[in-house]
DNA sequence: CAAGATGCCTTGTTACACAAGGTATTGTGT
DNA sequence: ACACAATACCTTGTGTAACAAGGCATCTTG
């Protein structure tokens, strides 16, 4: 009605209610990925079941953010890969991380510290105002 | 050239390092309107500066993230506006929490502290490891 | 022999953040 | 009087990550 845009309420209100829990984690996924491979070279499925395991339920990686990923870490120098092939089991790729990947983890988690304080003082700030 | 981009290397580089750390605050915009006017009403302009004082240095909100993020959250129901005009000051649109808007960020508040905590524990492992 | 797990990948869609631009008023310095 | 910053709202276009959905191939289990 003010915007004169054609879609109903309950549309927009149910999408953006829904999907919102998905941006908060939005960029997550490469901290959690070079985090893991500070620990030891992983292959792509490894991590996305290490992600599962110890990420807990907000850190959700899928297979459509996990490789494309990987790739752009690649192309910007962040991990190397090798393909490997154990016995008869399937050929696996795994990451290793490179130097420039360790600083640049260390600066996201510098980042990602500032982040928890920042949201944190805004949070915070709530609760004295309600007491 | 991998994605047919005219864009030399070490410029994607270049960009993937600067940019990614606009990545982790992604999302974060909301929770932290959400959080300001929970505390009382604001209006945009203020609560550029707000989060600007309170925030920190990963929590910054441009004109453009914050404009239309109030208009979708006001589309969603999770706030109200109402435009005032004191004395001979130029008309400001404040915006009010409502209900729903109270509950979302509750919703909002507990998914950042279990991000927090998944995060958290990838990066504790690998402390682990190294030491 | 079918189904699921393993293991890699891509394309198309969606949604947000932002730079850049616009409009208009008020206050400040010179 | 005039320029400039601050106030205060807004939009369009571009970039990019997340994901759903799909594909391919092998191995293991019922």
């Amino acid at each position: 009605m003010v915007y004169g845009i054609s879609m109903s309420q309950s549309d927009s209100t149910t999408k953006a209610a829904n999907n919102l829990h998905r941006e908060l984690a939005r960029g997550s996924a490469e901290l959690a990925v070079l985090a893991l491979l500070a620990s030891g070279r992983c292959y792509g499925y490894e991590l996305l079941k290490r992600v599962r395991e110890r990420g807990g339920p907000m850190v959700e990686i899928r297979e459509g953010t996990l490789y494309p990923l990987l790739h752009r870490l690649e192309d910007a120098g962040m991990v190397a890969s090798e393909w490997v092939t154990e016995g008869r089991a399937r050929p696996r790729k795994y990451y290793v991380i490179s130097g420039a990947g360790r600083e640049h983890l260390a600066l996201l988690a510098a980042e990602w510290r500032e982040l928890i304080e920042g949201i944190g003082s805004l949070l915070d700030h709530i609760e004295e105002e309600r007491s």
